[in-house]
DNA sequence: ACGCAAGAGTGGTCTGACCACTTGACCAAG
DNA sequence: CTTGGTCAAGTGGTCAGACCACTCTTGCGT
């Protein structure tokens, strides 16, 4: 069995962009602080302005730092400024460990939001949706239940339906920026996350409150089924924050 | 009385930018679509290709394109692909009316994420956020009831607060990413949440429930104290859409 | 002490060239 | 017919150097 992995391909601004980065998400470069001058960058990083300049914009978008024409380039507090697209950046730390804290919160905000979902879904999801949770629900019983991907794939489908079927949008991108914030240790989130995707009875639970139309149980159900993923999780990176 | 509007200084790859992010948000650019070459954009905008790059980099950032060395630029369906950072331009369209649907999308998640947030500081808010707090709301009591940004600046350090003493940092960027989103209305919003925001009674229960670490109750209190704010702008914002 | 003009320093834009990668057409060997 | 390789055209990526637009500080003049 080959098992290669896969080549990383950056281009020079990229480069740039993730070195920035990091220095300010874990502080190095503190918030308040002026960047020296893109010229100066220009040489320190050995790079043309025009590929310092796209990671600077990129960074500007983040909300990381904060340029201004005429005057310096100035960091600014994340946590004041940034949005949830900071969270993959800030889950695992540049030198590969990962900050428990921030898998606490991310955590709980999946379950707040799945939680929410679910019972505005009771309410507004459409008959063809529901019909499609319906068969993913079946499906996932015929599932062998050591197939992590395929477990990953259709538990990642169910809860893309129950969200589209809330008709709330935001929770809708929430629910982007949140995956990808554990995309980069994905094979220990399919490990620990077995038990809560072959739940075939949570899920029925939950799909069984919606089309009912019973708000507070399809949250309870919700909730009920986010827990155990959250438990193993919490479990494995409690004490051991390097464990991968 | 004067009364002029503050003059747009706007740069070009700033422009290019949100034309192009008008035009995927609206879905006038399709998801799967490729945009044409960065040489033909350049001609066609009338500007540098280095700030067409510029522009472009900041799509990729937010998810509304994708960038591939050697093949085409794709647009990317938002809703799969972006984070919270599009929300200000899919609340206030280009042709300046609101979309309801994301007004009450921003409601709901603004109430799941304060509620939660108000629940978890119940078992982690540090005693300094707390005294803080109850200065707030004795500030607050002693403010003009018709002192509308006064109240808004009380009102926001309030929740800044709470969000900080839940200790999610998921939540903290959340916060960011919501408020953006109807800052483009903000002299709307400041009048339609006067009753929320001077609720003493309403902020005192919470911060009462906080203190007393009973995390139910802070849920609750929350719960309802947001759900004034969320009635007053559904009523709003219900039938005209184009309110401003 | 104050106001203001000038200069230095910063980010913003432009030009034109070349490099690196992807794609698809075409061809040769199996 | 399939497979793999070659090649050329088209795309994004990077580079160089110059000039424009704005901000900030300095120091002069009042």
């Amino acid at each position: 069995m080959p098992d290669f992995a896969q080549v990383r391909r950056t281009s020079v601004s990229a480069a740039v962009f993730d070195q920035i980065a990091a220095q300010i998400l874990d502080g190095r470069l503190a918030a308040g602080a002026t960047l020296p001058p893109e010229r100066v960058l220009t040489e320190e990083f050995g790079v043309n302005r025009q590929a310092l300049r796209e990671a600077l914009q990129r960074l500007d978008q983040l909300g990381l730092v904060e340029i201004r024409h005429g005057g310096a380039t100035r960091v600014r507090d994340y946590r004041r400024s940034a949005g949830l697209d900071v969270l993959p950046r800030l889950f695992l730390r540049q030198d590969g460990t990962i900050d428990v804290d921030i898998v606490r919160s991310v955590l709980e905000m999946r379950t707040a939001i799945g939680a929410d979902a679910a019972a505005l879904s009771a309410a507004r999801m459409p008959a063809p949706l529901l019909d499609e949770l319906h068969e993913l629900v079946a499906g996932l019983a015929a599932v062998d239940g050591d197939d992590v991907a395929r477990l990953a794939s259709i538990d990642g489908h169910f809860w893309d339906l129950v969200v589209d079927g809330s008709g709330n949008v935001c929770y809708r991108l929430s629910l982007n920026a949140l995956r990808r914030a554990y995309q980069s240790v994905e094979p220990i989130v399919d490990r620990l996350m077995l038990d809560e995707r072959r739940d075939v009875a949570g899920h029925g639970a939950m799909i069984s409150a919606i089309a009912a139309g019973d708000a507070a149980a399809a949250r309870d159900a919700a909730f009920q089924l986010l827990s155990q993923g959250n438990a193993a999780m919490l479990r494995h990176f409690h004490d051991p924050e390097e464990n991968l």
